[in-house]
DNA sequence: AATTTTATTTAGCTTCGCCTAAATTAATCT
DNA sequence: AGATTAATTTAGGCGAAGCTAAATAAAATT
């Protein structure tokens, strides 16, 4: 089964609209969609008719099995896609949202794994969201990245956004790793790197590469 | 000025068409795009009105000045991805083109500018085709990739694919440079690695991912 | 409980890219 | 040159995905 760019851009609004709050109105939809409601009602019909949806005229709609089976390969692709515009092309994490809404439609599930071998499965995208894997199962742990810690405030390292060798050896060398205690005491604008503290050692600073690949769950 | 993808595919076919005979029929562009002759004439007409070709009804189509830029902005991208599924994602050359095709449409000037960065400025696909710059301008002289040449016919070092740090030290190594005179001895199925001789020297191997960045033309 | 408001669906129309069949122009062959 | 064949265009339609306006169902108010 292949789908639309458009098919595949309601189911993932729809799965994103599930995450908070079950059931999904048609207005939610057209809102998110930048449509109409009477646009969403027909492609619900149609999408209902594929069993991806369950769906029933004035009740609003959820994703059936197969529905959330593919808004997950969605994800997984606009998120691993993400990861590489970030870690290899160098863009900024705020610019790639709409590229990666692009790509993500590309249509060929060896090139996803291709690609995520190639980014060293990656378990996390630049913006601290879990990708899920090939079989659509993901980290869970609601963790924030440490760009966006609060000052002073302590976090313990949940995740680390990739596997590189280079950053392990980073990381080791600056005695980070997961389970670590630590907190963001100072942030610098200029080149958006910080200074963090772990334990009674005195403070240090991480580039904005580093802190960008961490996340940390708030205690 | 953006085009929807079937607009952007007409232009391409029309480019790659005009390589061989200036004027380009109808038909060839259906047989071409796998459609019908009526569908073609429609759109003719709409890319005619913006301005993309120069088209009189029966005379057959050429491509205008903003026709030409913008076919080889489409052809640049098809390539530079090609490039990357083969050389970081460990494609076999001739499984990339359906998704190139996809990826080329793909619509981020900064995109494909990062990415050629991060590829290094490539000047030939994994084909040997010449890879177009970001004003359109690209190697003419007829290539081919050494691969594809005859066994035991003289040819001319033109080009190397990349201009990776890597590449090079192996091309010093194995003293392999712009206008080398080498020829393919005999090829090995098993591993595609080819055997090659330069001058008098006694003949070498040299492996297929080695041989499929090396452009020759022949004597 | 009846009414009003809001949400959703239905009906009917538009554009895009494609199609078939019919008409027309250009090319080729006696 | 006139007739036949081939290439191309025109006419009319279809499905996808959107829209507006009207109808209907559900929710909220009185």
């Amino acid at each position: 089964m292949s789908f639309t760019t458009s098919e595949e851009n309601y189911i993932k609004a729809i799965y994103h609209l599930q995450q908070s709050g079950d059931v999904v109105t048609t207005n939610e939809v057209a809102d998110r969609l930048q449509t109409k409601a009477a646009s969403v009602t027909d492609m619900l019909k149609k999408l209902n008719a594929k069993n991806l949806l369950n769906y029933e005229p004035y009740k609003g709609v959820t994703l059936s099995k197969d529905g959330k089976k593919l808004a997950l390969s969605i994800v997984r692709k606009h998120r691993l896609w993400e990861y590489f515009l970030v870690n290899h092309l160098q863009f900024g994490w705020d610019e790639v949202h709409e590229i990666a809404e692009e790509l993500e439609h590309i249509n060929s599930a060896l090139l996803i794994d291709k690609l995520d071998a190639f980014l060293n499965f990656p378990r996390f995208d630049p913006h601290g969201d879990p990708i899920p894997d090939g079989n659509g199962r993901m980290e869970i742990s609601k963790q924030v990245n440490l760009m966006d810690m609060v000052l002073n405030h302590k976090a313990e390292v949940k995740a680390v956004g990739s596997q590189s060798s280079e950053l392990l050896e980073l990381l080791r060398h600056k005695e980070i790793g997961i389970g670590t205690i630590l907190q963001v005491v100072r942030k610098f604008s200029f080149d958006n790197s910080i200074e963090i503290k772990v334990g009674k050692n005195p403070p240090f600073s991480i580039s904005q590469q580093l802190a960008q690949t961490l996340f940390v769950k708030p205690i």
